[in-house]
DNA sequence: GCGTCAAGACGATACGTTCCGTCTCGCCAA
DNA sequence: TTGGCGAGACGGAACGTATCGTCTTGACGC
């Protein structure tokens, strides 16, 4: 039988917590997703299996959690910054998402994660609104403001800006069509701003 | 213990090998890759597990495999028409494209084999191989052809825009960032296409 | 031709193993 | 006193392997 009250936060174990997401990051990068275990998760954590079906409700949810928890910590990148050079705001978090990506330690860990959120409705929102929704938009943002200043056309179609910045690296990245390097990344800004124009 | 020595292909019974496929391609779309098991397809193939496991290594490759034969039998799309209209021919692959992706009988299985692919290095090279290369080199040749013409920058990057043609669509299907429509699809060559130049 | 026979794929299923998700213990801190 | 905690027992599901007996196939001897 299920819990017919949910577990009190307040007395929630921050060692455990830690413990779990930092067990479940190493296990995802030395056996991937597909073996990794809830118990192998609570063994290495030193906690009770229930501790971890306590506060997740599957594999794919703690994972996602230990991602969420390790890019906090590196910044998360969220900052697009406006020096009034737009391409040259632009390379700069292209650049980043690229080191991002060419990094092999993120790039198992990514990959699982993408593999998850794909088949999971409910993980793929949650993806979107902590992770993906505010990248895109601070792009958006930052776009926004430079059509404003006349920079680039007053009808360019945002939504399909952010697509082709993004879309094409992320499709390099997932098949591993080439490198992802700085001389792309600019490629990418550079044929971007390019269809921009009419 | 592992078998020692590798089936006789030409010994294979080929109504189990297309019940097997048949099931796989049924259940993962019933059920999801996720709550698939080998013993559900042999048990609705009318097939011992032991005929999957000489014929397969995992469970991925049954359903990978399952997704090819589908493919093929609807011809693969594999067909880039030269009318001499550059940008009319790239409209309709990338309408084709969307119209696939739109799909919602394409949606489950293909979003499971991507998972399947992007964490097994065998399957991508074989995805690579069999499905994602040739679509991307009959493109590439196809703006090759027209490179020669005259009709676009003789310095044009081709990889580079082969991804700006499929990056952002995929992009926005895994993610359901939006509609893939023929609209979407018209913007996306005309985006790329004005990208191509200086 | 034709009978014999070994090889091997087949459906079926038993087997030990792993992991699942739930539960029930004391233990301990709030 | 309440409730999260570590630990682990529990039944169930699916794993991948190992054999069954059956059936088809191709090689060989007559």
């Amino acid at each position: 039988m299920a819990r017919h009250t949910a577990p009190d936060p307040t007395r929630r174990n921050e060692q455990s917590r830690a413990a779990i997401l930092t067990a479940a990051a190493e296990l995802v990068a030395e056996v991937g997703f597909g073996k990794l275990t809830i118990e192998k998760i609570a063994a290495r954590a030193g906690v009770g299996k229930q501790t971890i079906y306590r506060w997740w409700p599957s594999k794919g949810a703690v994972v996602f959690d230990a991602f969420l928890a390790a890019n906090r910590d590196t910044g998360g990148g969220l900052d697009l910054p406006d020096t009034g050079d737009l391409a040259a705001d632009l390379r700069a978090v292209l650049r980043a998402t690229a080191d991002e990506l060419a990094d092999p330690a993120f790039d198992r860990t990514g990959r699982a994660l993408t593999a998850e959120v794909l088949n999971d409705p409910d993980l793929l929102r949650e993806y979107r609104e902590r992770l993906l929704d505010p990248l895109l938009e601070v792009t958006r943002a930052r776009l926004r403001a430079a059509r404003a200043a006349g920079l680039i056309p007053a009808d360019a179609d945002l939504d399909l800006a952010v697509e082709l910045l993004y879309g094409p690296m992320y499709y390099r990245w997932l098949h591993g069509l080439g490198p992802l390097d700085h001389a792309y990344a600019d490629r990418l800004v550079e044929a971007t701003l390019s269809a921009l124009e009419p």
